[in-house]
DNA sequence: CTAATAATATGACCTAGTAATATTATAATT
DNA sequence: AATTATAATATTACTAGGTCATATTATTAG
């Protein structure tokens, strides 16, 4: 019985290493792997509660799909909650594990910039906003599960030129200041430059 | 002939539009949607080369579980090419089209100031590095495609504060220029600051 | 009217399973 | 040695979400 009981106790710890590494391993070749019938494999999940590959396949799928806009198509980062076009803007970002560095808890300074950053792009009311340059300081740390508010506030506009104040706190205080050069076209303008997608013609903003 | 070829054609491109923007959808589920049979879809899909969900959804599943480091941790952005500690580096990153603002193809301001930042934070000697300013300027918008290369040098180091000079280019040239004042921790420091997690020691640096 | 295309249908097959039940092998206890 | 428990394997019926090939029925343009 111990043997037996212990063979298969092993077996389902690498079960469980062998799925969490690969996710898109069928019953066959966990069967063949393990060098038991495809029966007892199947019998091992049910008991250890791993659902079948095309479950597992699309947990990580739906999952990371999700999550594919944290940083980087993150057409916006952080909630807007209010756009005065040309005047102000507030968003809110709550910062989570993934956006610390390695092992400690403080947020990435880029991800903060993120937040201003797209801020500062959205409150100018313009069809495209690009950024020119920014001064920007990190007054202090960010910890990871923070709620971070971020101000923005025109504070410059000639031409096609705006600057815009950022302000970012948290509860404990401010943690981020800069000032941020947009450049505002309209679809006029930035199709002479080339930049619009040529199967796109109008659209959306930002 | 003409009508129907052209619902038809019309319902293929919403298919494909439909389906970039859930993947998970069943052929059953547009079925529905586009009032049409479940034969019909499959017969659609084939045409425009559409494989079913299941192949759908295990290659989103499978694309995002390789990437999903550069996604969502983004530990780091762009490829290390080479580190000097203390002196300098490169990066390299090969810009995407979710990387592009709205309908331009342009790469958001913040994802070349997180490479900037990531390599700036990273050629520094220092277990934790924390950026506390930065003073940047986007000569010249990338575009969606292009491979952007980031020089990394260090200009100055004033005990723990060092500054890092980064430039950034495409073949078309310039498009970056920033320097980074970069706070230098050892793990002593950065416990002392509590800003380690507690479940962790030591490990990995940056 | 006819030929072409679109839409729908049918039937056989596939993969990677679930679920329930039965059988065989092995090992531990009494 | 006989009993009992567990592990492993097998069997059968069923499922979802398809593929593939081959019809059949509308619609419509020439």
């Amino acid at each position: 019985m111990t043997e037996k009981t212990l063979t298969m106790l092993n077996r389902h710890r690498k079960m469980k290493e062998k799925i969490e590494e690969n996710p898109f391993i069928t019953d066959e070749e966990l069967a063949s792997f393990f060098e038991v019938s495809i029966h007892t494999i199947r019998a091992d999940r049910k008991k250890i509660g791993i659902p079948e590959v095309r479950k597992r396949t699309k947990d990580v799928a739906v999952t990371l799909f999700g999550q594919a806009k944290t940083l980087n198509a993150a057409e916006q980062i952080g909630e807007l909650l209010e756009v005065d076009l040309d005047r102000e803007g507030l968003s809110l970002l709550d910062t989570t594990e993934e956006m610390g560095i390695g092992q400690t808890k403080i947020v990435r300074g880029h991800v903060l910039f993120a937040q201003a950053n797209s801020l500062a792009n959205t409150i100018v009311d313009a069809d495209v906003a690009l950024t020119g340059a920014a001064q920007i300081r990190f007054t202090a740390p960010v910890r990871v599960g923070e709620r971070v508010l971020a101000k923005a506030r025109v504070v410059k506009s000639k031409g096609r030129k705006k600057e815009v104040e950022i302000i970012m706190k948290t509860k404990r205080g401010l943690v981020f200041q800069g000032m941020f050069e947009v450049y505002c076209l309209d679809f006029n303008m930035a199709g002479k430059l080339q930049i619009l997608k040529s199967t796109e013609l109008q659209g959306g903003e930002e």
